[in-house]
DNA sequence: CATATTGTGGTCATTACGACCAAAATAGTC
DNA sequence: GACTATTTTGGTCGTAATGACCACAATATG
C-alpha cells in the first residue's frame, strides 16, 4: 500500500441537485457559470470540500459541505430541506482542469421555501429550470441530474416522506397526489390515491388537523405530518 | 469559485465490501493490515484511486479503481460478479493519516467463484468472516459494512438480480429461497416462496434446464437465468 | 339556475401473499 | 422390503392492496 503522502491527489467537490415544484412542474436550481471553464453555461451548485481549517484542522465532512454550499447558494437551512448523498462521479475526463471527483446530494426544496431562494440568490446567477427543458449543462451535470431525477422516481415509490418535502406544511390529499403525478409522469385516480392516503393516517404518520381548503371545487379537509419522535 | 490548483486536496480511495454466502452463512472478506495505521487489525479490501497515467494521464476511474482492487486483492474478475458503488465516506477524521475520502463498493461473489478467490490471495492476509462475527474493524469500515448489509437486504428487496449472484449458476428453487432467508435472517415458507418464483419463469428471466438435483428430498427441477440482450 | 370542478365514499374484480394441507419422490435406517 | 425423515411440488383459503369504475357532496363560475 503506498503511503499517503506520496500519492497524487484529485480535488473534490460536492455538487448538489435541489428539486423543487413550481407552476405544476419539477424544477430544478442552476447556476451560471462566471468563470471558465464552460463560462456562461449552467451548472448546479456546488463547490470544493474544505479540507483545511474547522475542529481538528481537517476540514469539514461531505455532508457538511453540502449543507455549507446549499446554505451559500440558496439561503436554506438543511432542517427545511431533503437532503441525502447520491453518488460519487469521478470520471478522469470530467472536469478539463484536472482530477476532480464530484459528490453528489440531493436537495428537495419545499415550494413554502423556494421564494427565500430567489432572494437570497443572485438573480441574474441562479434561475430555476423545468427539469424536461433543460439549457446545456456544464461538467457532467447532465448525467448527474438524471441520476438524481431516477434516485427520486424510485426513492418516491418505497418512502412517502420524501413527497412531503415537496407540498407545504399543511396539506390536502390532492396537493401530494399532484407531487406524484407531477415526478412519476402518470396520473392517479383520485379516490384510490385517496384510499392509500388515508392508510397514512391510520398508521399515525400524518394527522388531520381543523379547517377547509378551497381547491374550485368541494373544499378539502386539512392535514399535516405528525412530529415524529425519531 | 477558489482556482482548482490552490486547493488542499484530500487522498481518495476505494474500499470494497465482497460478500458470499459460504456454510449457509453471509461471509465478507477481510484483509489483515500489515503498516500502521492500524497494524495487525482486519480491514476492507481497498487501496487509493490512481490520479495519474492511463489513458490521458489522469488516472483511473472509481468503478476503474474498485475493478482494479477486486482483481488484485481477489484475483476475481468483475464480470463474474456484482459490483456496485455504495457510497462517499468522508469524515475529516477517519484516517489518522490525514484526510482520506473513500469511495465504498459493493461486491458480491457466487460461491462458485469464492475457492479461486482463496487461492489468489495470500491466505495469511485475507480472510472470510461471517458478518455476524466480526473482529474489530479499522478505520470506520465497520460503519462502512452496516451500511452495505442494510443496502444489500434493501436491494435484494426489490430487485431478484442480486441473489442469483449468490448462487450457483444452475440452481433449484431452495437454493435461492436460502440466500433469501440467510440475508433476510427470516424464514419463507417453501410452497408460497415458490410460488413467487415461478413467476420470474413466466416472466421469461428465468428458464427451466433439464436434469434434476439431488437434495435429501425429492429431487428438485433446476433452473438457469436467461442470457439477457440488454 | 345550470354546469364544471374537485373532494369524498363506496362497490367490484384482480392480484399478491401468508398460513396451511397433502401428495410425490428421494435418502437413510431398521 | 418397510418405515421414517426430508424436500419438492401442487393445491386451497383468507386477507390486504390496488385499479377501474360509479355516485354523491360541496364548492366556484357563468
Amino acid at each position: 500500500m503506498p503511503r499517503i503522502y506520496d500519492h497524487p491527489r484529485p480535488a473534490i467537490a460536492v455538487d448538489i441537485v435541489v428539486l423543487t415544484i413550481r407552476h405544476e412542474r419539477l424544477q430544478v436550481l442552476l447556476i451560471e457559470r462566471a468563470l471558465e471553464p464552460f463560462a456562461g453555461q449552467w451548472a448546479l451548485p456546488g463547490g470544493f470540500v474544505k479540507v483545511e481549517g474547522g475542529r481538528g484542522g481537517r476540514g469539514e465532512s461531505l455532508d457538511a459541505a453540502a449543507r455549507r454550499e446549499l446554505r451559500e447558494e440558496t439561503g436554506l437551512d438543511v432542517d427545511e430541506v431533503w437532503l441525502e448523498q447520491l453518488h460519487a462521479f469521478g470520471a478522469p475526463s470530467r472536469d478539463p482542469r484536472g482530477r476532480v471527483v464530484s459528490i453528489a446530494y440531493l436537495a428537495v426544496v419545499s415550494p413554502d421555501l423556494f421564494s427565500r431562494v430567489q432572494a437570497a440568490t443572485d438573480a441574474a446567477a441562479a434561475r430555476w429550470f423545468t427539469v424536461d427543458e433543460l439549457p446545456r449543462l456544464a461538467f457532467d451535470h447532465a448525467e448527474i441530474l438524471g441520476f438524481a431525477l431516477d434516485h427520486l422516481r424510485a426513492r418516491l415509490s418505497q418512502d412517502p416522506r420524501v413527497a412531503f418535502h415537496l407540498v407545504p406544511r399543511e396539506l390536502t390529499i390532492g396537493d401530494l397526489r399532484r407531487v406524484y403525478e407531477i415526478i412519476e409522469g402518470t396520473t392517479y385516480d383520485k379516490a384510490n390515491f385517496r384510499r392509500r392516503f388515508l392508510r397514512l393516517v391510520d398508521e399515525g404518520k400524518i394527522e388531520p388537523i381543523d379547517g377547509q381548503q378551497s381547491t374550485g371545487g368541494r373544499p378539502a379537509a386539512v392535514y399535516r405530518l405528525v412530529e415524529r419522535a425519531d
